[in-house]
DNA sequence: CTCTTATTGTTTTTTTTGTAACAAATGTTA
DNA sequence: TAACATTTGTTACAAAAAAAACAATAAGAG
């Protein structure tokens, strides 16, 4: 190898080709939540999170969404605003409050929860269900490598 | 199934494993340009395209990178602000400039490309060979779909 | 040609996001 | 228990990004 300038083709470089997957597959499930229901990818998932737990704190659903504070804080603040969510008092501790979907919230989660499952599927269906399961499993392999360091 | 509440584990699901995987790759590659050399992503994005095409319009920068071209306009200023790239005059559209590395550029492109390419592999070090050409096709394949719809 | 439309890129404005300071409550230590 | 530190969440300000308006040029139609 004499060799001249180091070169790097970005479309095959795996980060870049990453990044664009990505991309896609946050918009195609955007779809739902954004353009149906008018939330952020943010609130979406902090609807997400407080329907899968019921009552759940600021700071659980930060730890549970890997979302910063206080983005969670402005999410729920929004879904509050639009009646989607709402504070109980947690008699222990005085400075958190537990959140809880009201009814209005229940119906948009339930709403909402099938038709972006549907959207999953839709995306992988061109996969078959053996790359689907490798594809999720590498995902999660590398994930974990990646959370260690 | 009688069934009650239609429920979502959001750690089971793939978009949102995907998402934060994505977000692991992302900040583990801009260890190297962004702590080392100061560049944003889309700076980054913007050197290598025109590392990897010697002399290119904005238009076609953004057209590759596939990012909006007020980000790349705004990346090639900065670029330029700290002399890593200059224009020419393309006689033919004298609306667009051609852009090309200087010899600073240059210098930073042939530093930072080994050292990406060095922390893409790091990065995979935990996946054996075949599980990396797996994730890449799938990633590649899965990004095709998506791209057509 | 000349007038309209489309392209290319930049600038301006608005909105969103992130960082850091803050308040309120709790926990800890001397 | 008084003083200090930590946790929990919000607010205020600064940085960044997205949206929209803009200027300059080019292309196309009549």
């Amino acid at each position: 190898m004499t060799s001249g300038q180091p070169q790097l083709d970005l479309q095959q470089f795996f980060p870049y080709q990453f990044s664009i997957l990505s991309g896609q597959v946050s918009d195609y499930i955007a779809l739902i939540y954004k353009q149906q229901y008018g939330l952020t990818k943010f609130e979406w998932r902090v609807l997400a999170t407080v329907g899968q737990h019921l009552a759940i704190s600021s700071k659980n659903i930060a730890a549970f969404t890997q979302l910063d504070k206080m983005q969670v804080s402005r999410a729920i603040a929004r879904l509050i605003k639009i009646a989607a969510l709402e504070q109980q008092n947690s008699s222990e501790d005085r400075r958190s409050h537990l959140l809880a979907l009201t009814s209005i919230g229940q119906q948009m989660y339930q709403e909402i929860v099938p038709l972006v499952i549907e959207q999953e599927k839709r995306m992988l269906a061109g996969l078959t269900q053996q790359e689907r399961q490798l594809l999720s499993s590498l995902t999660l392999k590398l994930s974990a490598q990646l959370a260690d360091q």
